[in-house]
This record gives C-alpha cells, sequence and structure tokens, in this order.
DNA sequence: ACCGGAGCCTGTTAGC
DNA sequence: TGCTAACAGGCTCCGG
C-alpha cells in the first residue's frame, strides 16, 4: 500500500504523539512481523527506551531509541500505524502493539500480515541495501545516469527496484514515466541525456505532490488518524485504464510489466 | 545480470 | 444476486 509518500505521512503524522514517549510493553499477535530478535528479546530492548527521533528511508519508517536502540517498521502493502489511547477496543488486525508509558499505544495493523518489525544496534543492517534517496541532495541527475547507463533493464521495473532508487513503488513509477513522457518498456540504457532529465525532474515531481497531497488512498491506505490522502484525486495514468489521458485525449492503457500492473499513455510516451 | 513465476496473506473487485 | 477468479500500493527467493 505505502509508498514513499504515504510513509513520509506517516511518519509525520506519528512524531507529535511519540516523540519523547516511552516504551513500555510490546505485544505480538502474529510472530512473523518481528523479524529481529526474538520476541523476548525485543520486549527486554525496547522497555523503557525513549523515541528520541523518527525518520524515512525509502518505505522504512526508523524510530531512533535511547540506548542505541533502532526500532524499524515496513508497512508493506496493508500496513497501518496509529498511536491510540490502550481502551480503544481491540482491532482483529493490529497484530503487533506497542505500549506507551502514557495510556496510549502504537498499534501496528496489518491485515495481510507482510509487514515487518525489526529492532537492531546499527539500522544498516536492514537499509543498507538501499540505492539513492529521490528527494535527497545526493540523487543528482549525474547520479541516475549513471546508475541507468551501463545496464539494460526494462524502466518500469528498474524504478521499482529498491537498491536502485529508494522509495517508488507501483503508483509513482507510473506516474514518474508518465510525466516524463517515457515508455515504461524502454531500456535504461536507451536514454538520452534530456530524457535522464526529464526522469529525474518527474520522479521528484510526483513524490513531492504526493508527500503535499499526504499519500494516495485508492485503495485501503489511510493516515494515521483515519483520514485519506488527495493523492488519489492528482493521479495522470494509475488505475485510469481506459480514460483519456489529460493531454491528449488517447484512453490510458494497461499492461502488465514484471509481474505488475502498468498504466500509461501510448500516445504521449514513447 | 536479468527475467518470470511463486510465495507470503486477506480483503475487495471484476466478470460471468 | 451469487460465485469464482483475478487483483492489490511490497518484497524475497528460486530456477532458467
Amino acid at each position: 500500500m505505502p509508498e514513499l509518500p504515504e510513509v513520509e505521512t506517516v511518519v509525520r503524522a506519528l512524531r507529535q504523539p511519540l516523540v519523547g514517549r516511552t516504551f513500555t510493553e510490546v505485544r505480538n499477535y502474529w510472530p512473523r512481523h518481528i523479524v529481529t530478535p526474538s520476541l523476548a528479546e525485543m520486549q527486554e530492548r525496547v522497555h523503557g527506551r525513549t523515541v528520541l527521533s523518527i525518520t524515512r528511508r525509502a518505505k522504512y519508517l526508523v524510530f531512533n531509541l535511547s540506548g542505541g536502540e533502532t526500532l524499524i517498521i515496513h508497512l508493506k502493502m496493508s500496513g497501518h500505524l496509529a498511536v491510540v489511547d490502550s481502551d480503544t477496543p481491540p482491532d482483529k488486525y493490529a497484530h503487533t502493539i506497542f505500549k506507551l508509558d502514557n495510556e496510549q499505544e502504537l498499534r501496528f495493523r496489518d491485515t495481510r500480515k507482510f509487514g515487518r518489525v525489526y529492532l537492531v544496534h546499527d539500522p544498516s543492517d536492514i537499509l543498507g541495501h538501499l540505492g539513492p534517496e529521490p528527494l535527497s541532495d545526493s540523487f543528482t541527475v549525474a547520479v541516475l545516469q549513471e546508475r541507468l547507463q551501463g545496464r539494460k533493464r526494462v524502466l518500469k521495473p528498474l524504478l521499482l527496484d529498491q537498491t536502485f532508487v529508494a522509495g517508488i513503488g507501483n503508483i509513482y513509477a507510473d506516474e514518474a514515466l508518465y510525466y516524463a513522457r517515457l515508455h515504461p518498456e524502454r531500456h535504461s540504457d536507451s536514454l538520452s541525456l534530456t530524457e535522464i532529465e526529464a526522469l529525474h525532474r518527474a520522479i521528484q515531481k510526483v513524490l513531492q505532490l504526493g508527500i503535499e497531497r499526504e499519500g494516495a488512498s485508492i485503495a485501503m491506505y489511510v493516515k494515521p488518524d483515519g483520514s485519506k490522502g488527495d493523492m488519489q484525486n492528482a493521479v495522470a495514468v494509475f488505475r485510469r485504464t481506459g480514460d483519456p489521458c489529460y493531454h491528449c485525449g488517447t484512453p490510458i492503457q494497461r499492461m502488465k510489466l514484471g509481474g505488475r500492473s502498468t498504466h500509461f499513455c501510448p500516445t504521449c510516451q514513447s
């Protein structure tokens, strides 16, 4: 469900209720949620730790805790995080719960159970394989150019590869290719410098738009407070199959690429 | 090196 | 309306 803009929205919403709070307990009802360490060790190492800051890396939420501990959560397809009062009625999908020192708790709700929780001393154990953050200063046209050339990958699946650029998912990959006017099946080594510049600009544009609009509530994604984002009202191609392209009127087409549904304008994108 | 397919899960949607 | 199959915003593993 959540891509970079959705995760960023969640991080921003969680700072107010969580930063400065101390964890008192971890409860887990779906063992596979917790990858490392064991639940018992997680309990021991989280108890009494204070949340110093919350950041994002790619689609991961990173909670920097006192004592040099780092809690990392990936929401995968259906994860949702919210801080609620402890007497809020139980939720059958809240598989992992972190109790706080103020009669509130952080609930990790996850219908499809793909989400994952990690507690580590060194965040790079989990995040080390990721490519550049697309909205950081280090993601320059030259960096993108260098990473595109010297390999022959189909563009759409390449954008979804988190070691190539981190944080892009199916919505924003399709949207970025549309604004860059690039066909999803183009090969990475076939782009001109002008096209690489357009792709760089388009990636940053769609991710920033997604953050401004607080994420896309196209299926189940909602913000921590339960309200919807607004990016679903600003998509150009994603799940607009058959609807007219806003630029030329041609019906948007859908195809499968790398096992993922891909939406594009056959006239504007080449 | 890269691609396709299966697998992990459950709920929703599309199609007959 | 009811059933079934396909599909879902992620990612990993495996074989070719």
